[in-house]
RNA sequence: GGGGUCGUAGCUUAGUCCGGCUUAAAGCGCCUGACUGUCGAUCAGGAGACCGCGGGUUCAAAUCCCGUCGACCCCGCCA
């Protein structure tokens, strides 16, 4: 049966006239004599009506109908009898008084119902995603991703960006998160890598004369898994020749404002609020400040070296900090809520939670009487805390404070209900471009290690490589990180001066970074670029909670595809023929050989 | 690598603390029947569970203990 139209396609206009629909049976309404269908197609649903006064053979079909068949259908529409309408439905006025009915195909009753509001375990919908994207949050979101990427292209296209892509075989790099390898067959012992990013490949590019390169490029890091991160990512990754910080970060102040004015209807004001590093973890702990609300952190360590209170010295003396917060004259906290919140700090790995209430009596706080009222007043008058408000104090080494008093922020914003539903965009800029690895005993590029310098510190990355901030910029939203970029290093002196600083040899570099090294050489221009977390953009354009809900196939946590059943065991053949032999597995799965010999 | 939550009919859950009044319960879905204006149709009846898996304790285990597998959340990690 070929269709003549969509149900989307159905009006109140064409009463009287013969079409044909094909779809999925959405639902079934037997009453012994009336019988309705629901017929769906590309997720617009029309009603299909077969009466028994009609083809009794044709009825008697219908019964046999089950939600999910496949069918197709030749009728003539219908006005529908007044009083029966179905204003939920954009084709709620109209019916298809069915003449033909064709059972194209059945199917089994599904694993669960795709009514939106049900609540089905992850587990299941992945396993299922066939069915699970039949759902219509599923769809909404996959069909706003398309309109997203094109959207986004388009723009970026009209700017005058070229998009090329770069490949997904690429090489392994020593810095930055753990590469997927893949085995070379042709060059035995050798393998490719998946990139991180394409990052290399356009700066290459720049090098070249693309002056502005962009691509929706998919991105892969072997690290492990949370609600914002799978092992596959999606970035809008751009770069430009000739620009620094404010071109960069207009280019993507433009996009973004784009995509929410024209996908959402939201017009964001722009530019976005700057933040430099340090600003942020002394004001917010963190260098992904959630801004939709005050809360601002106090680094509060002088002030109490007045007290007694033996806790807090003893951080101190060991260098550690003592971070406060308030609620910011919003709503009171209950004996119950206080203890609570000490246990949570505790789960999230600190040692406990001080609090006192701000000048009103004690209330039982355990270290209140540590503080005279005087200083009390001083720290209420700094924390912007009304009278009666509970006064928060994290004490702790600075890294992990900063840390605790971030969470701990946040969580008492988001119990509280103090959070706006708002966006708020910020740029964090002037990151250090180093940071020292206890792990590693060496410093580390902060961003990566093409990032520059700013200029007036750039003479210090040989001496004093710690005082020196980058020409970075993370773009945060509402508390999560949606881009990063950088300007790049052009001159491969001051390239080779940072290899240096970071420990990587001139012969290391050579072999690893050689292709990058040597295009510097030739002419190539001052450019920087960015790259913007597609999925990441799209959770939170959309309030989801988790990343794996903007992907039509995730990975499990364990970075496992319950649809294709990766990653999976391969042939002896196929490992021969890398050269390859597996020393261990520790679940004791079997080869493909052997599962098939069973 | 570490910490935590969860796993009971196809789905969602109750029962698990405190072992035995459980023949393991319910809603939805499924099957059968009734029903001519429904749209989450309605009404009546029915089938459906080795309580994730393995071991242990006990007269007795969905329930307690140990191990293991899986899903999820967090720390580490993620330039």
């Amino acid at each position: 049966m070929k269709r003549t139209h969509s149900c989307g396609s159905l009006t109140s206009q064409m009463l009287g006239q013969q079409v044909v629909l094909t779809g999925w049976v959405a639902a079934v309404r037997d009453h012994g004599g009336l019988l309705f269908i629901d017929l769906r197609d590309e997720q617009v649903m029309a009603q299909l009506v077969f009466n028994p006064e009609g083809d009794a053979a044709l009825h008697a079909r219908a019964r046999e109908v089950r939600p999910e068949y496949v069918v197709g259908v030749e009728g003539q529409v219908k006005r529908r009898p007044a009083g029966t309408e179905n204003p939920r439905l954009t084709t709620g006025g109209i019916e298809i008084g069915v003449a033909r009915l064709e059972i194209i195909n059945i199917s089994s009753p599904l694993p669960f119902e795709l009514d939106a509001a049900a609540s089905v375990s992850e587990e299941v919908r992945l396993a299922y995603r066939f069915v699970d994207l039949k759902r219509a949050p599923m769809q909404r979101t996959l069909r706003f991703r398309h309109r997203l990427t094109l959207e986004a292209r388009n723009w970026l296209a009209s700017q005058g960006f070229v998009e090329i892509e770069t490949p997904v075989l690429t090489r392994s790099t020593p810095e930055g998160a753990r590469d997927f390898l893949v085995p070379s067959r042709l060059v035995p012992g050798t393998f490719y890598a998946l990139p991180q990013s394409p990052q290399q490949f356009k700066q290459v590019l720049m090098v070249s004369g693309f002056e502005k390169y962009f691509q929706i490029a998919r991105c892969f890091r072997d690290e492990d898994l949370r609600s914002d991160r799978q092992p596959e990512h999606t970035q809008i990754d751009l770069e430009m020749s000739f620009v620094d910080e404010d071109e960069v970060i207009r280019v993507v102040e433009g996009l973004v404002s784009r995509l929410y004015q024209s996908l959402l209807g939201i017009k964001l004001e722009i530019p976005f609020p700057r933040l430099k590093h340090a600003e942020s973890l002394a004001r917010f702990g963190t260098d992904k400040p959630d801004m939709r609300f005050g809360m601002e952190l106090a680094d509060v360590s002088v002030l109490v070296r007045e007290t007694e209170l033996k806790i807090f010295r003893a951080v101190m003396d060991q260098g550690g900090v003592v971070l406060a917060l308030a609620t910011e004259g919003k709503p009171r906290l209950s004996r119950e809520d206080l203890n609570r919140l000490t246990e949570w700090v505790k789960e999230q790995g600190g040692q406990g939670l001080a609090w006192l209430k701000a000048g009103a009596g004690d209330e039982g706080s355990p270290i209140s009487k540590f503080f005279p009222e005087g200083l009390v007043k001083r720290l209420a008058g700094r924390l912007k805390a009304a009278p009666g408000e509970t006064l928060f104090f994290i004490a702790d080494k600075p890294h992990k404070a900063r840390m605790l008093a971030d969470m701990l922020r946040r969580h008492l914003a988001s119990r509280l209900d103090l959070i706006p539903s708002k966006n708020s965009f910020v740029w964090i800029t002037e990151f250090p471009l180093f940071e020292w690895s206890e792990d590693e005993g060496r410093w580390v590029s902060m961003h990566h290690p093409f990032t520059a310098p700013l200029e007036a510190d750039a003479a210090r990355v040989e001496n004093d490589a710690g005082s020196v901030y980058a020409r970075a910029y993370d773009l945060v939203l509402n508390g999560t990180e949606v881009a990063g970029g950088s300007i790049r290093i052009h001159r491969r002196d001051l390239q080779e001066k940072v290899f240096k600083v970071l420990g990587i040899g001139e012969v290391q570099a050579r072999a690893q970074f050689s292709f990058l090294l040597n295009a510097l050489e030739y002419g190539a221009p001052p450019h920087g670029g960015i790259a913007v977390g597609l999925d990441r953009l799209i959770m939170l354009m959309l309030n989801l909670t988790t990343i794996r809900d903007t992907i039509a196939f995730p990975k499990t946590q364990k970075g496992t595809c319950l649809v294709s059943g990766a990653p999976a065991t391969v042939s002896d053949r196929q490992l021969k023929e890398l050269n390859i032999k597996i020393l261990q597995r520790d679940d004791g799965r079997r080869t493909t050989d052997e599962e098939r010999d069973e």
